[in-house]
DNA sequence: GCCGTTTTCGGCCCGACTGTTTTCAGTCG
């Protein structure tokens, strides 16, 4: 939402700003506006609607920042903020982006070289005088030289959609896994709780013999630099400039380093914290008690266990409320893949950009076991793809002959229409009356303004022949933003309608976006459904994205409509059309 | 700056790697 992500933005500029002032990103004025950022970014209310008082209710906001809240979102700024903006001008902001240039160096050469902006530190290592510095040396300069030129290329702050970066990792824990020293290996981090975006890939590999794994992953093909080697730590650039880390631990230390190294931070924060509330350490390596005796460390479950929390699946693993709702067991009831049973966005080559056959993504579907397909050729207004009304009543007669060859499917004869300006869809009312199944989506004017938009939607919404919405806000992770509406009004008319809201699973859509899921996270009355979006039978698999997907948005299974069986679903179906 | 089934004051997650040190500071996750 646009308010609170501005109030984050806030927020997270006084995260970087008092950085520099404090000297260190451990300081705890700092990790309590991370914590404000976050508690905002997460929030499932406006920000603008909430008083000073309701603010401070929020876990990690208290009466200092309630107030700097309240005093940006009334006077559209922040005395702190600006106080701290005119000790750190922009410039020298940007400066901290380096990796390598932390607060203390940021403000060495401030102070000693009168560096203020990039181009300043630039200029001083060139001439050299970065390596006489206290601290600092001919290494410390060549590195930060690096650094600088990598700048935008894969600076700390640049992130890779997952899209790009699942394949590099999947090949590296490929490679390593055949690796004789290694027991066990798997991606961590960002990647492993699913995130849209990743800052690096991390890896962790479980082996007796650390140093043959290090030596091997320094020489995998995909590794262009290494950017660090230690006993148990090291890291790599790819050609691509992403970034990945590999930690090497003992076998039975694999679930404790495992949680380390999955995070959040935040989820990492709050587990030691409990730890430490009943006198123990948590740390990579175990969780142990006061005496140094080892409590849990093989697998994360058994610490979950030992720390009286249900196992959080890593999805849910961001610091926005699950370490509570683990020790409470109010955890959401998480879809799984063996919960679907239907897939209801399914294409072939009947639409421009399908590459499967009908026939073959009907027996695909058939041969994963799935009770229900809804075959949703694109409709008449995408120009390209989409299929005449001649066409559709053909497809409809061969859609008929496949029934009879697969009994154990129903297949619904369904269509993906397409969201005009002013919300109206394909083809007429008499013509849509003949589909079994329509989703709608927006393929076109990305750009209207928010209340063009939300109207829009609604409208669509409100026509009884759309069943579901498709991929509701149209981006494509790191390519395309999506269109922006007004959230709350566009959930309310999906209730109203009854409208269902596809999680798309494609990898660069994920959409229905997280962020916006967690906004839905109370909301019984709205339905889902996980949808492949397939163009080929080898996409079906990608239910399993948009089932991680769903999890990372706290949709719990009772409020996905494919989770039903067939019977359940079809009655579901005509009760609601 | 936040927060309280030990606390409204005094704590706040924990450890690896690098480069510069000769025991540690800075950075990162």
């Amino acid at each position: 939402m646009a308010i609170n992500d501005e109030v984050a933005a806030r927020l997270g500029e006084l995260v970087t700003l008092t950085t520099l002032a404090d000297g260190t990103k451990q300081s705890f004025r700092v990790r309590a506006y991370e914590r404000a950022r976050d508690a905002v970014r997460t929030l499932s209310a406006p920000v603008a609607d909430l008083t000073a008082a309701e603010l401070q209710q929020i876990d990690g906001i208290g009466a200092s920042t309630a107030k700097k809240i309240r005093e940006y979102l009334e006077t559209g700024t922040i005395a702190k903020l600006d106080e701290l903006r005119g000790r750190f001008p922009p410039g020298l902001v940007e400066v901290m982006r380096i990796p390598g240039m932390g607060p203390k160096t940021v403000l060495l050469v401030r102070d000693e070289l009168g560096v203020a902006s990039v181009d300043d530190l630039r200029a001083a290592v060139a001439a050299e005088r970065l390596r006489d510095l206290p601290g600092l040396g001919k290494r410390s300069e060549e590195k930060i030289a690096v650094a600088i030129e990598r700048l935008g290329l894969h600076g700390k702050d640049r992130r890779t959609p997952i899209i790009e970066a699942l394949p590099v990792a999947d090949e590296i824990v490929g490679l390593l896994s055949a690796q004789p020293a290694v027991d066990r290996v798997e991606s961590a981090g960002s990647l492993r709780r699913f995130r849209e975006t990743i800052g690096d890939v991390d890896v962790l590999v479980a082996s007796g013999d650390p140093e043959s794994v290090m030596d091997a992953f320094g020489s995998l093909p995909v590794a262009s630099e290494v950017l660090a080697r230690g006993e148990t730590k090291s890291a790599i650039l790819t050609g691509s400039g992403l970034q990945v880390d590999l930690r090497v631990v003992a076998p039975d230390q694999f679930g404790a380093a495992l949680l380390y190294f999955t995070g959040s931070k935040a989820h990492n924060i709050e587990l030691r914290q409990r730890a430490i509330s009943r006198g123990w350490i948590l740390n990579e390596y175990a969780l142990t008690d006061e005496d140094g005796r080892v409590l849990a460390a093989a697998t994360e479950a058994d610490i979950y266990g030992e720390l009286g929390l249900e196992y959080v699946a890593p999805p849910l693993r961001e610091g926005v409320g699950e370490v509570a709702a683990a020790a409470q067991g109010t955890l959401p009831d998480l879809v799984q893949m063996g919960d679907l049973h239907g897939d209801l966005h399914v294409h072939s080559s009947w639409s421009g950009d399908g590459r499967s056959s009908l026939e073959d993504m009907v027996a695909a579907a058939a041969a994963r076991g799935l009770e229900y397909v809804a075959i949703t050729e694109h409709a008449e207004d995408l120009a390209i793809n989409g299929l005449s009304r001649d066409q559709v009543r053909e497809e409809r007669e061969v859609i008929d002959a496949l029934r009879a060859a697969h009994p154990e499917l129903a297949i619904l004869h369904g269509a993906e229409l397409n969201i005009g300006r002013d919300g109206s869809v394909d083809y007429d009312e008499d013509f849509l009356a003949g589909f079994d199944w329509c989703v709608a989506s927006v393929h076109s004017l990305f750009d209207l303004p928010p209340e063009q938009q939300t109207r829009r939607l609604i409208a669509a919404m409100e026509n009884p022949a759309v069943d579901v919405i498709g991929h509701l806000t149209g981006r494509r992770i790191g390519r395309r933003p999506g269109i922006e509406f007004d959230v709350d009004a566009v959930f309310a008319a999906a209730s109203k309608t009854r409208t269902a809201l596809e999680i798309n699973c494609h990898l660069d859509r994920l959409d229905v976006p997280a962020d916006l899921l967690l906004r839905a996270r109370n909301r019984d009355d709205l339905t889902f459904v996980i949808s492949t979006d397939s163009h080929h039978v080898s996409e079906y698999s990608h239910a399993e994205w948009g089932v991680r997907h769903a999890q990372r948005g706290w949709v719990d299974r009772s409020r996905i409509a494919n989770t039903m069986s067939r019977a359940e679903f079809l009655a579901w179906l005509g009760a609601k059309r």
